[in-house]
DNA sequence: TCCGAAATGCAAATCATTTGCAAGTTGTAT
DNA sequence: ATACAACTTGCAAATGATTTGCATTTCGGA
């Protein structure tokens, strides 16, 4: 398989493609929607311990190549961060823990602010929270 | 003093405005900046059990009167959600931990996407991570 | 004043995440 | 090839914020 692009897409970080670490990067590309750490640990192609994926996803996290989710229901999500176009967030009800995707990212010209500020290699973290529909009418 | 205010600030969406409550709401609507859980526990007016402020927070957030924010440091901070004007979110340094404003929000347009989706009473969570100045230099 | 619902304190549980350490693996230079 | 040093992994245990259960207290309304 194209192992390779993973391999490489760690090399380029800095990061020891190991297999774990390529295994679970591959999924994680592979896969959409945010997943939990659980998850990535009982689907990705290698088996090993939880503790080395909390570790690989740390250092995946560190140098941008995913993202973190808080659905704030006591677990992280974690989801790929694609260069370019895909990026997304999400909207979560406050109730049911329902979520679905918000087709929306901030404007790219605050990257230019948080520049201003001093900042480099800036990620950012958004969530929406509310009522979904079905929670509102029952509520 | 104008407890008044913050008692009515509970009333309106509900929640019954106990001393404890009162003073926490109090502490987080005058002194800026998100605070930990801890944090409100030493310093509000009242003295009582953390639970107690855990569980005034819970209500808070659940009301749209505050709104957390996850610095990524193991515990949550909370910060007054002023209704119109002054919201604002933050920057942390993935390294340092230090943190500043980012003086800006996002676009009330999204409201109404997100409206569309079928979400009411819809809050958010953003902040951004990046490398302060002093973090970039020595990294 | 009395009653019942809600709020609080205290103690203990929960549970995702982190840490320490010994053993295994990898890449590199000899 | 071989040996070394650095890094990675597994396992077990610790950590620490947050939650839960339950008995007691408080508060507003009848």
């Amino acid at each position: 398989m194209s192992q390779k692009v993973y391999e490489d897409m760690l090399r380029e970080v800095g990061v020891k493609p190991t297999k774990v670490r390529v295994a679970i990067m591959s999924f994680i590309s592979l896969n959409h929607g945010p997943h939990t750490v659980e998850e990535l640990h009982e689907n990705s192609s290698v088996t090993c311990d939880l503790v080395t994926v909390y570790r690989a996803i740390g250092l995946f996290e560190k140098h941008n190549l995913i993202q973190s989710c808080d659905f704030r229901d006591g677990q992280l999500r974690y989801e790929y961060n694609p260069e370019g176009g895909d990026h997304h967030h999400h909207v979560i009800c406050r109730t049911c823990h329902a979520h679905e995707v918000v087709p929306l990212c901030v404007p790219g010209k605050w990257r230019k602010i948080l520049g201003k500020l001093g900042y480099s290699n800036v990620s950012h973290q958004l969530e929406f929270f509310g009522l979904c529909r079905v929670c509102t009418d029952s509520g």
